[in-house]
DNA sequence: CCTACCGATCGGTAGG
DNA sequence: CCTACCGATCGGTAGG
């Protein structure tokens, strides 16, 4: 029996959303023009119609499948019998990996979601503040339970994400560090801080 | 003796930069039309080019002069005979005061510089990189002193530096929370982390 | 999947 | 500072 064929179970409309993030991320949104994007999958612009509905759809695509990988983790870290603290590393942890491994996507929902059109922008705002929400009760519970120290949870969160945001930055700079240095860096930094 | 008016010493060119940083800031650069600027400084779109050259001026003007802030600020602070990490904070500081003070030139500097044109393009990141690297002395050195623990400096830059342009998103959320308590829950974080 | 082409909008200029 | 207008480019459609 011969080995099943899995190396190009891309359809063509992955391969387009896949181009889409990285043209979006590295040129952004509006620059983007349907013209280079059919150019980088290989085709003539109005053939993209044949697979997807419009420019905003790309959009909309990648900023709801980043929010929803997002909430499932979020999802699956609250149910674990671990202390707040440990939930935050693990969030932490998790969201740099996505960064690394996901980078134009994630940079995508991160950037470009505020050219979504509405409805889908309120939702998608619901959906980020939802995460945000979750993230401050780990950081409440854990303040009740002397796990952290007492600080605004709200500046604490924002503080985080922003944090590992930054690695985008550092696909730019590309200092060939290794990438579980990196992570376990910033764990220790945002949780214990660098003062010694 | 009439006392002198200085209440409206802008110039027609201030005012078209202030609502383009705003503009840029809310919209995205390329999403923002000239008409659309035209309009909210109150004339029709041609009559702007009797103020300014170009579109494209008027982001390197907003970029560079943040820039230029930055790094006169870290001229000032390398001067001072205070330890490494003091100075440290006092950039951060510094840094959240801009955040908070002038936010949508910092932020269009901070998001949409890459749409400058070259050579400017390289300019502007040539002067970014140079912060960023007299930052990294500042921890380098601070961790040779024993004030720092043993961390990746670079990643410690960057961390902080994403960290307090989180406030980008603290803007939108506006809770009433008081900006000293912002301020020092954000310093005492980055240097001192939040596990007890 | 292509060629041909659309209406809309863009940044910017001419001329007064 | 305005009206009138330009060439270029945009997202998207028609028709095959």
């Amino acid at each position: 029996m011969a080995k099943i064929q899995t190396t190009k179970n891309f359809t063509k409309k992955d391969v387009i959303l896949q181009k889409a993030a990285t043209l979006f991320r590295s040129r952004g949104y509006n620059a983007t023009s349907m013209r280079e994007l059919a150019e980088s999958v290989g085709v003539e612009a109005p053939s993209l119609y044949n697979h997807i509905g419009s420019k905003a759809e790309l959009l909309q695509a990648i900023c709801f499948k980043m929010a929803g990988i997002f909430i499932e983790h979020i999802d699956s870290i609250e149910q674990l019998p671990i202390s707040n603290a440990q939930k935050i590393e693990r969030f932490i942890r998790f969201h740099i990996h996505m960064m690394l491994d996901n980078f134009d996507e994630v940079f995508v929902a991160n950037h470009e979601w505020k050219h979504l059109d509405e409805p889908m922008l309120t939702q998608f705002l619901g959906q980020r503040r939802s995460i945000e929400k979750r993230l401050v009760t780990m950081i409440e519970n854990g303040i009740d339970a002397k796990e952290f120290k007492k600080t605004n949870p709200y500046v604490a969160v924002l503080l985080i994400l922003s944090a590992v945001r930054g690695l985008e930055f550092w696909q730019r700079n590309k200092k060939n560090i290794p990438p579980g240095e990196i992570e376990n860096d910033m764990v220790n930094h945002l949780l214990n801080g660098i003062v010694k």
